[in-house]
DNA sequence: CATGAATGAGAATTCATTCAT
DNA sequence: AATGAATGAATTCTCATTCAT
C-alpha cells in the first residue's frame, strides 16, 4: 500500500540483489552439498551455511532439487563462459581440443566442491536431465563434438567414428579420472596429466597418415 | 536406548537354501532399485518385489545398503567369473584387452537394471569404497591394468603412461557410454561399438612402430 | 546414512515463550509417562497430551529420554526451591530434618504423577544417572546429609553412623512408603505418617544422652 | 502315535528334566536381564545365553514377561527357604529382625543380577503386582511384620507404630542402600552395614523403657 | 522336544515445506 | 523481504511371537 510509486525502480534494483544472494545461497548451499552429497543434505544445513533463515531459502528456490539444479546451472556457465572467451583466440583445431581437455581439468581441479557434486549427485540424476539447467551442460559438452567436426572436415581426425563417441571417450576419460581423485584423493592433482590425456585422445582421434 | 547389532545374527546359519533366497531377494531388490534409484526405493518395494514382508529382509541382510553392496558383489563376481573363465584360453596380449572392453560392453548391456544400479547409485558412493563389496569391482577392474602392464612388458604398448589412467580411459569411455545409454537411451545398443571402441583404445596405447 | 545432531537445533532460540511451551510439553507427557510407564508410553501419546504434532516435540526436546529427564528436572528444581524458601526461616537443626521429611512427603503426595516417574522409572534408570538432571536430584538428595552433619556438629545426633546411610534410611523409607502408597493405594495418605516417621527417625539418628 | 505305554513314565521323569531346563533358562536370563534390564533384552539374547532356540523358550515360558516374573519367583522362594531354614533356630525376638536384616542383605550382595532385577525392574513393574509370582515376594517381606508383632506383643517394641510402616523403614532402608551399591557402586559391600543398620532399626522400634 | 524361518505390528525419528506475522 | 514455528508424511528397523517340520 506504501510502495507504489517507487515500485518499478526497486524491482530493478532488487533484481540485482537479488541475484547476489540467490548467487550466496548456492555458495553456501555447494559447501554442504559437495562434503556430503546431496541426500545427506538438509534444508537447515543449507541455511546455516548461507546464514539465512530456512523459509527464506524458499523465497528464492522452488526446493531442494531446484537448489541443486541452480548451483549445476551457475557453474557450468562460469565454466562455458571460461572456455569461450579462450577459444575465440584459439584457431588452429587440434589445440581447441586441447583447450576443452586442459578446461575441464583445470575447471574441476579448482572447484572440487562442484565436482564433487556434479560428478557424485547429478550425473546419476533422472530428473536434471529434464531440467533447463542441463541445457547449459549439454551445450558445454557439444564443444567436444564440434571440435571434433570440425578436425573431419579439415581431414585431420578419422572421419570413421562418431562424433558423440568421442564426447564419450573424452568426458568419460577425464570426469572417470576426476571421480577417482576426489575419493581416493589419487592422483594429487589431476591437471599434470593434461598433456598424457591429451595425447592419448589424439592418438585415437586423428588419423594415421 | 538402541542395542547392539551382533546379540541378533545368530539365527540364519547359512546354508545353501540360505543363500538361494538371499539370491532371490537380491534379484527383488536390483528390480526396484534399477528403476527408482537406492534413495527413492523404499524397503517396502523392495519386499514387495521380493516377495517377503519387510522384516524378513533383515534376517538376510543388515540395512538397505547391506542389499545394494551384495548386489554389486553379487552381480560382479559374475561378470569377474565369466571374464576369467574366456580368459583362460586368451594368450594372445592385445586380444586380453579385447576381451576385457567387449566383456564390460556386454555385462552391461545385458544387465541393465544393474548397470544402472552401478552407475547411477554405487560409482559415486563414498561408503561403497569402505565396503568389502567394493573390492570385487576393483579385483575386475585391476584386470585393464594387468592386461596393459603386460603389453608394456612385451613392448606392444606404450612405456609412457601409467596403467592407472588406461584403466580410467577404458573405464570412462565404456561407462559413460553406457549411462549415455541408460539414461537418454541411445545409442541402441552399445556393444556394437565394440570394435571401434576397441580400435580407439588401441591408438591410444600402443607403441608408434 | 544417519546425520550429526547439532545441523539442526539452531531454530528455536530459547525464549520465554519457548520454556512455557516446554513445560507445557512437559506437563502433556508427564500425565501420560505417570500413567503408563516410560517404556510403554509413544511419543504420539505424549504429543496428543500435549496437544501437538509429533514433529514438534522434537523442536524441543531432543528424544523420548530427553523429555523423561527434563520432567525429572523441572520438578525437582521446584521441590528444591519450596525448601529453600522455607528452609531458610528454620534455624533449629532438628526442624531442618522435619521440613526435609515432611517436604518430601507431600511433594510426593501432591504430585502422584510425577512420583510415580521418579520412582517407578527414573529411580531404577542407569542413564538418568549419566544426565544432567540428575543433579538436580542429588542436590535435593544432599540436604539431607547436609541438615544431619550439621547435627553431628552440634551433638545432636549420632556421630557414629555416616551420612549417607541416613540418606538411604531416610530417602528408602519415605520412596518405599510412596512406592506402596502409589501402586497399592494404601495408605490413603501419605503425610498422615509425617510425624510418626520423623519420630522415627530421630529415633535412629539421635544421641542417646 | 508311537509313545503310548510308556508315556506315563516319560513324564514324570520329563517333569523333573523340564524343571532343571527351565531353572537353567532362567540362570541364562538373569544373566541378560541383569546386565541390560528388562526392555533392553530380547528373547533372542536370553536364548543365546542359555543356550537354546528362541522358540524354544516358548515351550517352558509364556512370555519374556513371564521369564522375567518366574525369576523373581524363584530366587525368591530360595530366599524365603534360607531364612526360614535359620529362622527356625532363633528364638530371642529381637535377634529375628536381626537374621531378617542381615539376611536380605546378604541375599542380595550375593546375588547381584538378580537385585538388579528385582530392585531396577521389578520393583516399579505394576504387573507383577498382579502376578503370583509376587505372593511369594510377598510372603517374605510379611515376616518383617511378624517379627515386628512379636516384638509388640513381647512389650519390646513400640505399639505406637504400624507394622507395615515398619516394613516400609526396613525394606526401604535396605533396598535403597541396595540400588545405591547397584548403581554407583558404593558401598563396597553392603552387607557391612548390618550391624549399624539393625541398630538404627532398633532405635526406631524398641521401646524406650 | 526342538527349532529355523517368517512376520505383524509398531515406534521413534527425520525433514522438506508452509504460513502467519 | 525475512523468518520462527509447526507439521504431514514417510521410512527404516526392531522384536516378541507363531508354526510347520
Amino acid at each position: 500500500m506504501k510502495q507504489n510509486a517507487e515500485s518499478r525502480k526497486t524491482k530493478t534494483v532488487n533484481k540485482t540483489k537479488n541475484r547476489l544472494k540467490k548467487i550466496a545461497i548456492l555458495e553456501g548451499a555447494l559447501e554442504v552439498f559437495g562434503e556430503k552429497g546431496f541426500e545427506a543434505t538438509t534444508i537447515t544445513a543449507i541455511c546455516k551455511s548461507a546464514k539465512i533463515a530456512d523459509a527464506t531459502l524458499y523465497e528464492y528456490f522452488e526446493s531442494k532439487e531446484d537448489v541443486l539444479f541452480s548451483i549445476a546451472e551457475h557453474y557450468t556457465r562460469q565454466h562455458l563462459d571460461n572456455m569461450k572467451r579462450v577459444s575465440h583466440f584459439i584457431h588452429n583445431t587440434r589445440e581447441k581440443m586441447r583447450l576443452i581437455i586442459q578446461s575441464y581439468l583445470e575447471f574441476y581441479e579448482d572447484n572440487p566442491l562442484y565436482s564433487s557434486v556434479a560428478l557424485l549427485n547429478l550425473k546419476g540424476s533422472r530428473s536434471f536431465l529434464k531440467s533447463p539447467a542441463y541445457q547449459v551442460v549439454r551445450e558445454a559438452s557439444r564443444s567436444i563434438v564440434d571440435a571434433f567436426n570440425e578436425g573431419v572436415e579439415k581431414r585431420i581426425y578419422r572421419d570413421d567414428i562418431d562424433g558423440y563417441l568421442v564426447r564419450n571417450l573424452v568426458l568419460g576419460f577425464i570426469e572417470h579420472l576426476t571421480i577417482q581423485w576426489l575419493l581416493v584423493k589419487r592422483p594429487d592433482k589431476i591437471s599434470l596429466f593434461r598433456d598424457t590425456i591429451f595425447d592419448m585422445v589424439m592418438q585415437s582421434i586423428e588419423k594415421k597418415s
